[in-house]
DNA sequence: TTCCGCATCACCCAAAAGTGGTATTGTACA
DNA sequence: TGTACAATACCACTTTTGGGTGATGCGGAA
């Protein structure tokens, strides 16, 4: 399998070095570089490529609002972000535009190699800094936590049932116990989160976090 | 420099395996292994170790909880998840335990040791699949463009106020129509949306965001 | 203009949801 | 060894819901 590669970079050697590397991979094609991405749907379309390493400080549009015409037209395209920033902010900006992957520019050729398979693959490779700062991220959002609502194993079971849509019936069917044993732990239940409809207990139970995950 | 390393790794021709390809680089040194980490503390302690390979899923505490109480008494040691799971509970129960790098047990051995020694450059390693999730995730938070469902305003509006867990009858009075006219409109909605009850629309529409107001 | 989508309302009817009891297990706990 | 409570079940009853059918007015598009 041979991957069609565009590249947007705007520094000439950089590119040219890249456009050497990646042809020298019998998977790889250079099929277009471009020193900006603001002709980038236009290239896309006509190159049919399937996979773009994408610079971020370019002139003209950006690589970031790059990706997200890219991938708004192209949602299979693979796109990979190569760039020295790792800034929060770029990096955050870049998933959410839609980047599959994200790598510093000092990666070394074999690594920068074996990301660009992975992301072929399906994986969304990321430069191990640039993970830290993703880790980082995530531990310092507020956690959201089950919320001391006291339900009981087979309360938050049935809760859960609840919220993936099933009737009582189906609920009762599901756990093999009676109509009435659902509608009274439902009961109590609603007794806990303060509610009194199903309605109410799913939203609550949605925005609270409360599953049974395991 | 020379790392200390224990292996936290149920299965025992793993861990042999492990300690084996760690013993062999001259970065690494493995001063401990073993099936469980109910000890950590004592371990990590007794060997000073700076950089901890973990397994998940072992007898006793998992290690996941292990990770959180190592990190609790030694936060400077680096811990480096090493794991056959790829689901999200996991992942991100490990990152916010404190993990500083999630590998799946399918990484070459050569990736292996360049993550480790990344994570003790100060990074924080991630398997391509991994860090997919990872993406998925941080996309899936902002993002409330789900228009895909044609609601008119009207019908947003019912269906923010069912979530807010009115009943019919609250609802017709909120919106100065009659009971019927509601029933209406919820009935259109569950035909977009495809659910056939107010649970299920609810539980839809928390879930891709339908919802106007924070 | 005519037609269509949207919002509105009405009526019938069956099923589901929700409320209030009572009662029997089994288990954990002090 | 008694108490507490979770889980189970049954009964009676009311309210809410959801499905179906149909109709009206209104504004914009064909």
């Amino acid at each position: 399998m041979v991957y069609d590669i565009i590249i947007f970079e705007d520094n000439k050697r950089l590119r040219q070095s890249l456009e050497l590397l990646l042809n020298d991979e019998a998977n790889f094609k250079v099929v277009g570089s471009f020193a900006h991405c603001d002709d980038a749907l236009y290239e896309v379309e006509k190159s049919q490529a399937q996979l773009i390493v994408m610079d971020i400080d370019m002139p003209g549009i950006g690589g970031v609002e790059g990706v997200r015409q890219i991938k708004a037209y192209f949602p299979d395209v693979r796109i990979v972000m190569h760039t020295v920033f790792d800034d929060d902010n770029r990096i955050f900006e870049s998933i959410c535009a839609g980047a599959d992957g994200y790598l510093l520019k000092n990666t070394p050729p074999s690594q920068f190699i074996q990301s660009l398979k992975d992301v072929m693959d399906g994986g969304s490779p990321m430069s191990p800094f640039v993970a830290k700062k993703v880790f980082q991220h995530f531990r310092n959002q507020p956690v959201k936590q089950n919320e001391a609502f006291d339900l009981t194993d087979r309360e938050k079971e049935i809760l859960e049932l609840l919220v993936e849509g099933n009737s009582y019936k189906m609920i009762a069917a599901k756990c093999f116990i009676a109509n009435d044993t659902v509608k009274k732990h439902l009961h109590n239940i609603y007794a806990k989160l303060h509610v009194n409809s199903g309605t109410e207990a799913v939203a609550k139970a949605l925005k609270n976090n409360i599953t049974q995950r395991k």
